[in-house]
RNA sequence: GCUCGGGUGGCGGAAUAGGUAGACGCGCAGGACUUAAAAUCCUGUUGGCAGUAAUGCCAGUACGGGUUCGAUUCCCGUCCCGAGCACCA
């Protein structure tokens, strides 16, 4: 009796007002919120005296349709690391904003005629309303929007840089255009080394005979912004371009019409120019290996050779790329694409129209019919090319399995070792002729299949016999390159990014054109102007091209396309840095100060858009001198999919939406902050369960009566005992560990146990449960801070400082050993820690449970691991 | 077809420099408190067999092999699921 009253309670009333057993999470949400905002808690300044880290988030396109619980699953992961890096010590920049420019605003201004940019600005309010209730750490004072003039003045700024710059690849990187002018006024192109479009060879003299016109058809090869004939999804019946994901199996989204390939000439970037620093980079950043390989696929770089085959009676040549140069002996045919120029001059008089008519179909064969039909189909040309090593003709065909846009749009074929050819060759009876067999084997003939394995051994090749598939490679080159009729060469499945969309809601391009010349617009930004109408023009145009008084200006008639919706969120992470500067699209300092995103979470579905596009212009502004990095995003995590309780993907469609503005309603933002990393690892997809919040939301409940005794707010001061150290100890060891590793399901289960732990032993000592509260802060951090003030201090736990692990407490003086018989667990001793392994074994072997199993027999043998396992072997 | 992930209780998932499989939570069953309910707390919960019980034995991490004293973890083969690419020469 004397030793309790001697015990010393401290009762605490936070701010005069009692705080409630009753844990109302509501009020205490609400109350820190507008707490934390009114103290600009999370503005974030520069400074350098701290080290700095950057969170990043993919920002949203504010749809109509508001959040759904999946969306914020990534902003709470990066919401706790942000968290846990301030509290040890870092200045953390974490941003939000808004990717607004985009389809679906426009096609509902295109039904209501309600203009994008006020629709947008209202799902924006609701988005941030939906976000605000969920406690997330952002500095709002740097958001940004991609549509805000003051924003998309820096993205038509970095076009006309893109617009002014060529790439060198002797110096590896982009250059002045200017000095390019410069260069060509002196020495004409000959010396230079550009990666660019198909520019002819001129000297100075003739550069300065050109005209303004034919001067900017050459510069246009070579500047990495560049008009560009490409091919687009052309629907008829709707009278518009469409964009690749609004065309599903060949026909439109919306309405199901036939959509056509069309070639239309608009602007694209020259993004192959750095398809090997693309490739090479991914070896230097911590992104997942599975978008590593997406990448990877995507560039799709393959080593090979070009080489010329002549054509019988014709004076032009085919060039055809081959990874294979060691099969040319078996090359029995050749291929060209129906869209090729020779089509129509080399084929023979009387082939002409059967084989125009071939490519005439082909060429417009919609995407859906390719897919439907893989067979093989083409038709000779009736001209026959040289085999340039056995010298012998071999006819040449017109297939549409040879793709116009890869390589050189034709094929040297080899049947016998190549399985597309082989289809070919057996449903046209063309020649098969096989020059690679298996090491130690021989072929089966005739052949049933192509043998296209890489590992095997020439013959019917003269020089080549008996070489091995990869030197065969090296010497075939070496030939080729002696007869002065082809090259090594790398090749890219990667395409020029096309950069023009016929659209309205995007940024309008800095560039007027006079007689077809393109020419930028210095003063930016260029505004997008109001219109009458968003219906597409039908001819293809964007909106834009009816608004006759802001397409005609006294410099000439403004390009009326569109940026895509990849512009703005190409650079937006450098624009957190710097929102609102006027003179430069983020200072020097800030830039040098921010540096790389060092953790970006996002979703998987833009590894071959957004996240390759950013590395893009991140390594040509690295290029330009404006920033010191090449690689935007150091460590990237691509948070799974939460699917509705069916599991199903969450969607208005299946009426399986969980609406996280309820889930707050109903449980508190600290509890759906806590069950959505509860949920399993945040990589992976997994269902929602709304039974399964109970838990969580049990959790916190028993976390906060641990503050209380007989119903009042009770800490005590007493010293804890060393199980209680242990408790606390354990845990902030695993959750340290957990947040570096991401793996947030695991903290979450260790919360728990520590709570049931100490709730067993009735501990609300002050020592433990001020460190805990600091540990969960960055998960649950309205609770901790309601809990924190009612401790008596004054500073907000989101500033305070992260616990330290001490060893000491969890240091034991004895290991109790699973004892096994060959390998199964059968009974349990306890030794000391440093005990001899010779006592230990004398001991397992005495034992009851041991000696039932050995039965009088000696053991075979006893393995003791320290501090691990016992395993006795009979 | 190719490439990359992944298959563990009724469910979400723990545990891999090889060392007590199923932590934590849900669900379910039983119990305490209550006039009752809610809330809260306690106990049990991989399957099978035996036993009144404590408990014991057998099987078990998709399937079949292998390496090892010991394999969810490493190796080989098969099946299934998911994602990406898809005539790229």
């Amino acid at each position: 009796m004397q030793r309790s009253l001697k015990r010393s309670f401290l009762r605490i009333f936070a701010s005069g007002m009692s705080i409630s057993y009753q844990y109302n999470f509501n009020e205490i949400e609400s109350k820190w919120q507008k707490h934390w905002k009114d103290s600009q808690l999370y503005k974030v300044i520069e400074n350098p005296s701290k080290p700095k880290f950057y969170a990043l988030d993919m920002f949203p396109y504010p749809s109509g349709a508001g959040l759904h619980v999946g969306h914020p699953l990534g902003y709470i992961a990066s919401d706790i690391v942000s968290r846990f890096k301030r509290l040890n010590g870092f200045n953390v920049l974490h941003p939000m904003g808004y990717d607004a420019f985009g389809l679906p605003a426009e096609q509902y201004a295109i039904q209501t005629g309600q203009h994008p940019a006020v629709t947008t600005e209202q799902n924006i309010l609701r988005f941030r309303e939906q976000l605000d209730k969920m406690g997330f750490c952002f500095d709002w004072d740097r958001q940004v929007k991609t549509c805000d003039m003051g924003y998309y003045k820096w993205t038509q700024w970095i076009f006309t840089l893109f617009f002014k710059h060529w790439y060198n690849k002797n110096s590896q990187k982009a250059e002045k255009i200017a000095d390019l002018i410069l260069y060509f006024e002196g020495n004409g192109n000959l010396d230079i080394n550009a990666h660019s479009g198909k520019a002819t060879i001129f000297t100075a003299h003739e550069w300065s005979q050109f005209n303004t016109i034919q001067k900017e058809e050459i510069l246009n090869h070579y500047r990495l912004a560049f008009i560009d004939e490409t091919t687009v999804n052309w629907c008829e019946v709707m009278g518009t371009v469409l964009a690749n994901e609004e065309v599903v199996n060949g026909v439109s989204e919306r309405g199901g019409y036939p959509v056509v390939r069309k070639k239309m000439k608009q602007w694209s970037l020259r993004i192959t120019a750095y398809a090997d620093k693309l490739l090479d980079g991914l070896d230097t950043i911590q992104w997942s290996d599975s978008i590593k390989e997406i990448q990877k696929n995507w560039i799709g770089r393959s080593e090979g050779a070009e080489i010329d085959f002549n054509i019988e009676g014709h004076s032009s040549k085919i060039k055809v790329f081959t990874t294979r140069p060691d099969t040319l002996f078996g090359a029995t045919f050749m291929v060209i694409a129906p869209e090729s120029e020779l089509v129509n001059s080399i084929c023979s008089e009387s082939q002409k129209s059967e084989v125009l008519a071939y490519a005439e179909k082909a060429k417009n064969r919609s995407e859906i019919e390719r897919m439907v039909d893989t067979k093989k189909s083409g038709i000779f040309t009736g001209a026959y090319a040289i085999n340039p090593f056995t010298k012998k003709p071999i006819p040449v065909w017109v297939s549409d399995y040879v793709l116009a846009g890869y390589g050189t749009g034709a094929i040297m074929a080899v049947p016998a070792h190549d399985e597309r050819d082989f289809e070919f060759a057996k449903a046209f009876q063309l020649d098969i002729i096989p020059v690679i067999k298996p090491e130690n084997a021989e072929l089966a003939l005739p052949l049933n299949e192509a043998f296209s394995a890489k590992d095997g051994v020439c013959f019917n090749s003269e020089f080549l016999d008996g070489l091995q598939v990869k030197s065969a490679i090296k010497k075939a080159i070496e030939e080729v390159e002696k007869l002065n009729i082809g090259t090594k060469k790398v090749n890219y499945k990667l395409r020029e990014a096309g950069f023009g969309r016929q659209r309205y809601w995007g940024e309008p391009f800095p560039i007027v054109f006079n007689d077809s010349v393109p020419q930028l617009v210095n003063e930016l930004p260029v505004e997008l102007p109001k219109v009458e109408s968003y219906k597409p023009t039908g001819t293809g145009e964007s909106p834009l091209a009816a608004v006759e008084n802001w397409v005609n200006t006294p410099m000439g008639k403004r390009e009326t396309d569109t940026m895509p919706g990849w512009a703005g969120s190409s650079w937006y992470f450098l624009r957190y840095m710097d929102p609102n500067n006027n003179e430069t699209f983020a200072s020097k300092e800030s830039l040098e100060y921010w540096n790389q995103v060092d953790l970006y979470v996002g979703g998987s579905e833009h590894a071959t858009g957004h996240l390759l596009y950013s590395r893009f212009w991140t390594k040509f502004l690295n290029d330009l001198g404006y920033i010191s990095w090449d690689e935007p995003f150091k460590r990237l995590v691509n948070q799974g999919m939460i699917m509705g309780e069916d599991g199903q993907k969450m969607s208005k469609r299946w009426g399986n939406v969980v609406n996280p503005d309820d889930v707050c309603e109903k449980y508190g933002a600290d509890t759906l902050r806590l069950y959505e990393m509860f949920l399993g690892p945040l990589t992976d997809s997994k269902p929602w369960n709304t039974n399964g919040i109970e838990g969580v939301s049990r959790f916190l409940g028993k976390f906060w009566r641990l503050f209380f005794q007989n119903e009042t707010f009770t800490v005590s001061n007493d010293e804890p005992s060393a199980d209680e150290f242990k408790i606390l100890h354990k845990t902030i060891k695993k959750v340290t560990e957990d947040i570096e590793s991401m793996s947030f399901n695991t903290s979450v289960s260790a919360f728990m146990v520590c709570v049931n732990e100490l709730g067993t032993l009735k501990c609300n000592k002050k020592a433990i449960l001020e460190p805990l509260l600091m540990l969960l802060a960055p998960f649950a951090p309205h609770i901790t801070e309601e809990l924190w003030e009612a401790l008596g201090i004054n500073e907000s736990i989101h500033k305070a400082e992260w616990p330290k692990f001490n060893n000491e407490y969890l240091i034991e003086n004895s290991f109790n050993y699973p004892i096994s018989i060959n390998g199964k667990t059968r009974t349990q001793l306890e030794f000391p820690i440093d005990a001899d392994i010779k006592e230990i074994e004398a001991s397992v072997l005495s034992n009851e449970i041991v000696l039932k199993w050995t039965n009088g027999q000696a053991p075979k043998k006893v393995i003791v691991v320290k501090n691990r396992i016992v395993n006795v072997v009979i």
